[in-house]
DNA sequence: CCGCATCCGGTCTGATACTG
DNA sequence: CAGTATCAGACCGGATGCGG
């Protein structure tokens, strides 16, 4: 009966606003990239694949903004901006798991 | 060292083949009222606040598509039409309940 | 050169109206 | 009930521009 925990304890529809946070088209991609670690925004760019700079400075703004990573501006010469995953953001990695193990069986 | 396996064995990036598969706005809205049992159109509609028909079956086309779910007609008077999860389908779960953990966590 | 804002054309979304 | 057709508006991606 505990397994049905989660079609009786929940509001409602949290999906949608989890989705808000996590469901961007690239914010997966991004998490993915910087679970090892802090990235430059072009380091991120060349990580994803098909991404456009439009899109993900969008998409690290939402994030940034849902506290899912930081954003730390160095006044160095060339620019840099170094963007790290909050522990927020981290604790993502379960669902990228599960993801992966979904995409590994049945897409891969 | 096998829990940096997703980061060694994986392809490159198979988040976004796996998003063209269930990274659907409503995609996972859908999933998550198929668990308790198969639905007929309207009751998906009623029971996904917020989401226009046109969105529902082209959702429901792309995941049908996708063998995450069936579609089955029944030619009755007033047409009657089923969707139920596939065995793919329901293995989505464990990303549900995961974003679900998260959500209740950071989001609610 | 890096990080990002802006302009522009194409795609996708949502509300409404209509068919079998 | 289960969808399709349509139109306007939001959104996406590529190229360009600009300060640091």
């Amino acid at each position: 009966m505990a397994e049905k925990k989660i079609h009786k304890s929940e509001s409602k529809c949290t999906i949608q606003q989890i989705l808000d946070v996590i469901g961007g088209k690239w914010s997966m991609s991004i998490i993915y990239a910087l679970v090892p670690g802090k990235l430059r925004f072009k380091e991120l760019e060349r990580l994803i694949p098909g991404i456009s700079t439009r899109m993900l400075v969008k998409e690290l703004k939402n994030m940034e903004a849902n506290k899912i990573l930081t954003r730390t501006v160095f006044a160095t010469v060339p620019p840099t901006v170094e963007y790290a995953l909050t522990e927020k953001g981290v604790k993502l990695r379960p669902i990228l798991d599960e993801m992966a193990k979904w995409g590994e069986e049945y897409v891969a």
